[in-house]
DNA sequence: AAGAAAAAGTTGTCATGACAACAATGTGAA
DNA sequence: TTCACATTGTTGTCATGACAACTTTTTCTT
């Protein structure tokens, strides 16, 4: 027996898709102005929860691949608002350091970041974002 | 007042997102071996319960923007899945049909992609189901 | 009817994600 | 110690997403 497929509307997965599409663009938009993109923000946000991370290490903690985590923290780099220090115990790799002007655009950026999280859950009582959250996570680790 | 920045990890729109990319990595995986990716899938699963769309309106049901459209669905022509048909009314504009081939293609897939929506939501209850649903559509439109 | 404005599709650019392949360096087993 | 193997970071390729600019055609205004 095969169940006939739903409206494609209504498929989890597109559903997933639309609204993180959704909040990133939102953010996107509103970071412009500040010259750094959400996957950026996110890599810096992390470097400033992880000081002194090697690349491969960032790329465990943000999900994303090593190529990606060196060319992202390489447009920090440009900018920047991070710098590279050398390991002394492997030569292949290098700790990265939010500078002083990362911190300081974290700064500048917060309200944006946090009137973007009050906006999309406008409405929404606190246990059910919490809700929403865990059973996020719960697929994550259900695939 | 402004409140402290919660662990990058908690945060909503990460949870967001590393969720739809696991969620279309997955699906990215199990399609591989049908030379399609999971866009050019949702894609062509919007033109079987779409018969006949131009460019745009497609754009508007699958909530991409003009270029990618016309791009993925040039790939789709390309791979004989879908067909064009120029428009009577509209000289700028054409048609795009799912072909034959095209409604094979997502019949052999569907067990995958079920498949892949089960494995998502084990041991989550149906109501959580559609409310996880509800609450993503309700972030949505609060952007 | 004529010109301006809008709409449809296309092309180009940059950022990101998935992935394969690669060089340099470290590690561990024989 | 030495050599196979693993690890680290990089480079390259293709697909997608956001966005700007452009051509062609249609529509609207006057």
């Amino acid at each position: 027996m095969q169940g006939k497929p739903m409206n494609f509307n209504h498929v989890l997965g597109f559903i997933l898709y639309k609204t993180q599409r959704k909040m990133q663009n939102t953010l996107h938009q509103q970071l412009k102005e500040y010259d750094i993109t959400p996957e950026q923000w996110g890599m810096l946000r992390c470097l400033a929860e992880n000081e002194g991370v090697a690349p491969t290490e960032l790329a465990e903690i943000i999900l994303k691949d090593k190529p990606n985590t060196t060319r992202i923290t390489e447009k920090l780099k440009k900018k920047g608002l991070v710098t590279y220090q050398a390991s002394i115990t492997d030569k292949r790799s290098y700790l990265i350091f939010i500078t002083e002007k990362g911190i300081q655009l974290l700064e500048d950026v917060l309200p944006i970041t946090m009137n973007l999280n009050q906006q999309a859950v406008m409405g929404i009582p606190q246990e059910k974002i919490e809700e929403l959250k865990s059973l996020l996570s719960r697929i994550y680790h259900n695939l």
